[in-house]
Formats: structure tokens, sequence, C-alpha cells
DNA sequence: CAAACCTTGACACAGTCGTGGTAATGTTGG
DNA sequence: CCAACATTACCACGACTGTGTCAAGGTTTG
């Protein structure tokens, strides 16, 4: 079998082995299981755990947040529904020439149905 | 004076006065003010707060998420940051051919950033 | 087989979110 | 001027996040 245990993993993430299955409930990284149930962590998720670490450091963003971000980049409908309500939003700076501004929006609509 | 008080705006958006303070908190709707500081929201505003509160319970996303997203639209590195991690991540469906793999990464992070 | 792991489930606790209330004080309109 | 609004600043409370610990039981290995 290569791949650690799930203390193996803590020792070399920082992450602790309560964190580590807190952090594949939330659905950001999930290990393999041996037949026995035993979740073995490989390199890839060995990594992907040190780099959300620093990631979550960097920013000051939470797990839940990162997870919110995972469901938008699954979930294109919602993706546009947000991006739509805040481009709405968008403190238009004075100046509303009103034309322009609708197809401003649409192009922005269209630029992101195309990237889903 | 055009525009609603807050009581006003309630009644007509079906959030309570206390939320739209709350809201206005979160960054998402931000009413203008009178001389002396009373809140007066515009047709923009309660539009705005008519359909946040249909996104929230259509999707049945929170407050604080939607936050998040405009977080993310404002900022470009955290977003860039963020898509990084979560591309690494995506459940590569078994096979990985790793040259063409980098260059797909490369196109997504170049694409993100044109789109900043 | 016994020690040292692993599993899930539960209790606990501080912190934040969403939401309501109240208090003390300022503004506006008839 | 007074009633009916507004403001901010607090207290409260249930739900959820993040984190630790513990219990009851299964697995692996010297």
């Amino acid at each position: 079998m290569d791949g650690l245990t799930i203390h193996e993993a803590s020792q070399t993430t920082g992450w602790s082995a309560r964190m580590l299955r807190y952090v594949e409930q939330s659905g950001l990284v999930t290990p393999g299981r041996t037949g026995a149930g035993y979740r073995i962590y490989g390199a890839a998720e060995l990594q992907r755990l040190r780099t959300l670490k620093e990631l979550l450091a960097r920013f000051d963003v939470a797990l839940s947040d990162v997870a919110f971000a995972a469901r938008l980049e699954r979930d294109s409908v919602l993706r546009v529904a947000i991006d739509e309500w805040l481009s709405a939003t968008a403190e238009r700076p004075d100046e509303v020439q009103p034309d322009n501004w609708l197809r401003f929006e649409q192009a922005k609509h269209e630029r992101l149905l195309q990237a889903a």
C-alpha cells in the first residue's frame, strides 16, 4: 500500500487527524480507503492539504468559503445567478449611459455562460 | 427627497428593518443617507433587495456566501489563488496525461487573469 | 494475542451568522 | 411641541463552524 495513514498524514501536513476528517467531510480533500475502510493519503492529497492550509492562512479565508467556491465552480447556474446579481449591484460610478450599460451586461453574461 | 425610509423599504421588500441594516453592514446593499443620517432606499436599492431575497431562497445560499462571492469578484488575486487550488484538486477521472494536463492548467490560468 | 493503530458517533466549547429586541438619543412633520 | 419616526450600541438566542476529546468497537502487526 503506498500512501500514509491519517496520523502520518497529520504529522506531515500540520492538520490534526480530527481536522483531516472534517476537511474530507467538507468535500475538499477526499483520501482513498483500504478494504477495511482506513483512509490512505497519497502524494496528491498531501500536497493539496499543504497548499490548502497555506491558502487559508494567506488570505484569511475560511474552509467553508473554499467549499462555497467549489460549489460555485460546480454549479454554473448558481454561479451565473450570483454573478448577475453582483453585476447589477456594482456601484456604477455616477454616469450611467443606459444603452451601453445593457450591452455591457449582455456581453458579460455571455462570457460567463461560455466559461461554464 | 425621493426614496423610502427604512421602515417603508422594509414593508415593500420583506426584509425587516433590522436585516436591512445587517445587509448594509455586510456590504451588499448600501442605501444613501439624508443630511441627518437617515437611510434612503431608492428604486435601485429596492430592486436589489428583492432580487437578493429571491436569490438566497432559490439556491439556499447564505448572505455571507454572496458577500464572499463579492469579495472574490473584487479581489482577483484571491480569486485566481482559489481557482488554481480547485483546479489542481479537481478529481481527475483516472487517465492523467501529464503534459496535456499542464497545458490545460496554464490556459485556464490565463483565461482567469484576462477576465480580471 | 496484545499493543497500537483505525473507524464512526457523541459531547463540549468558543466564535460567527442571522435575527429579534431594547435603550438612549436625535429628527421630522402636523 | 409632541408623536412618530430615525440612529447607534448593546444583550440574547438558536444554528452552524472549527476544533478537541472520549467511547465503543474493528484491523494490523510484531
